[in-house]
DNA sequence: GAATTAAAAGACTTTTTTGTCTTTTAATAA
DNA sequence: TTATTAAAAGACAAAAAAGTCTTTTAATTC
């Protein structure tokens, strides 16, 4: 459904939300630990999605990366296009190019609803509400 | 959603449905034609569907690919599932190992019915009902 | 303002996916 | 039974995704 990256971009930005609520930041390495990925590898992906503004970080000591309470608010869909693109909103099932209502592909009409679900679900669903329930210890980012 | 190999395999499936209809079989070069994919690639792909029973085969002249009247109704989740596995099925939307109902991802429970369209969807979708609507010229597999 | 801290940047490697090519095997037709 | 046809098998190559490492830049603290 999302390629890795875009999973650990969406865990991340939810444990920076958990960890910056107070208006403190998280460095790299506890975002590494707190949702088990490459620490390289995630540093790469959220100095990307900085870079598009959808999450903030200082340098320095004392520096990391947070959210303001506008960040919170953050779309999944969000996340999703600006890691993965918007194929999962748009693209053909099938891989066609040429694929539209008007020149359907085989699954273009079983397609519909699905994508229509999958696209209210990430535009109505927050990084702000997931980390509440994450507190809450009703969800889980990782074993413990 | 599904991985390139996977919709060349649901491609390839629902021409070879259409062009055995009458008993005949299609060649390896008329399939990657008629659905727009590099021959051996597809080739090798209807290997692996050939050697797990999804399509039947036979060599030599007017030898080629076919699917008799139990092939036409093949679920696309029986192709999905061969080829990609079972992850669409089954795995967390967050690539977490340990998510289950009792262990929930943030975003199990949001994933929960958009799984469950999409199983539904591609269990009761079958080769035969897509290659009709392909006969109609109400669907197209490529630009003509 | 010098030392320290932590992110930014970017080069590099590994793995997986996608795609290509050649040889072998099996069926049919003459 | 030999020639021909077409799939099966498998080695190989290219591209993309995932992951690692080193150097640079920008904050903060002393």
């Amino acid at each position: 459904m999302f390629s890795k990256t875009c999973e650990y971009a969406i865990r991340a930005m939810i444990f920076i939300a958990q960890q910056s609520k107070d208006g403190s930041r998280v460095g790299i390495k506890d975002i590494a630990k707190g949702i088990d990925s490459p620490e390289h590898f995630i540093a790469k992906i959220l100095q990307e999605l900085g870079r598009k503004g959808v999450v903030q970080s200082l340098k320095g000591p004392t520096g990391g990366f947070y959210l303001d309470n506008s960040g919170r608010k953050t779309s999944l869909a969000t996340i999703v296009k600006a890691v993965d693109g918007d194929d999962i909103f748009s693209g053909c099932g099938l891989g066609l190019k040429q694929c539209s209502d008007k020149h359907p592909c085989p699954l273009h009409h079983e397609f519909i609803n699905i994508r229509k679900d999958i696209t209210n679900m990430l535009n109505k669903t927050k990084v702000g509400d997931l980390q509440e329930e994450l507190d809450k210890k009703l969800t889980f980012l990782r074993r413990d």
